[in-house]
DNA sequence: TATAAAGTGTAGCCTACACTACACTTTGAC
DNA sequence: GTCAAAGTGTAGTGTAGGCTACACTTTATA
């Protein structure tokens, strides 16, 4: 066991995953200023470091982080907003964190435990992956 | 559609995630190391540099970690040992990286997107999702 | 056995992500 | 309209994880 891929197979692989890791976060505040915009009409930074648990400070750095990637806009105290590009983000974060807890609940998993669980995974699904998900629900139906 | 979660729910949630992410990498290098120390015999920080497609420098300054985490034992010049502990993390990875590959297979999703999406995925698959993973698997078979 | 190549280690730098502490602006209550 | 509370922003710090550059040790080969 443990057998090793090629040296070159593997390095891209971690590659992929550190990559993907660095977009997690960006990925997270999108989905939630979104929701957060649409259920109260406003994305605070406070409202956004106590959802996450953390501290405002590092949110309000977080959101500097989406405006250099071009996903916000923000004016000082004036709230955080979406550009087209940052809704189109938080889109597909939804789409795909509704696959992937579906995908945990046909499998039997809790619903605590799909839901807390997906918030990590969904990060690391491709695209393919992803296809397989939709499909295997479907033919669940 | 994107429904807020209760606060505190959702910030222990990313709490998780947060933590799991730091685990993470420290997991992957265990590993590693026990894939080299099987394969090669002894596994050297440049072997292991390579195959994460990192400098040795880097390679080095996680090792340092890994033995501040009581997971590694090394000597200048003298290679990279697992300790107990991390010899039974190395294994622990192996089962679970194992069984999240057989379950990405088992939806359809094709090998090569499921071994390079099980390196990401993996670290964020909690023990209740590890049960249900092995339940579904056995009643497949 | 010298010496070049390969491997190892250290130092210094960068970014991301967290924190606390402090200062400032807005808002709301009296 | 004042002034306290709430929210916001900035500065400074620490760790993790990445890099390059340079110095050192070990190994292997001519």
């Amino acid at each position: 066991m443990g057998k090793l891929p090629a040296e070159g197979t593997q390095a891209r692989r971690f590659g992929k995953t550190r990559s993907a890791q660095s977009t997690a976060l960006l990925e997270d505040y999108a989905e939630l200023i979104a929701d957060l915009l649409e259920g109260e009409g406003e994305a605070r930074p406070t409202d956004i470091a106590r959802r996450l648990g953390v501290s405002h400070a590092t949110a309000i750095k977080t959101i500097a982080r989406l405006k250099r990637a071009g996903l916000a806009t923000a004016r000082p105290y004036r709230g955080v907003f979406l550009t087209e590009k940052g809704h189109a983000l938080a889109n597909r974060v939804r789409v795909r964190h509704r696959l992937v807890v579906d995908v945990l609940l046909a499998l039997g998993v809790p619903t605590e435990a799909a839901e807390a669980d997906a918030e990590g995974i969904e990060h690391y699904v491709s695209e393919n992956t992803l296809k397989a998900f939709a499909q295997f629900l479907k033919i669940r139906e």
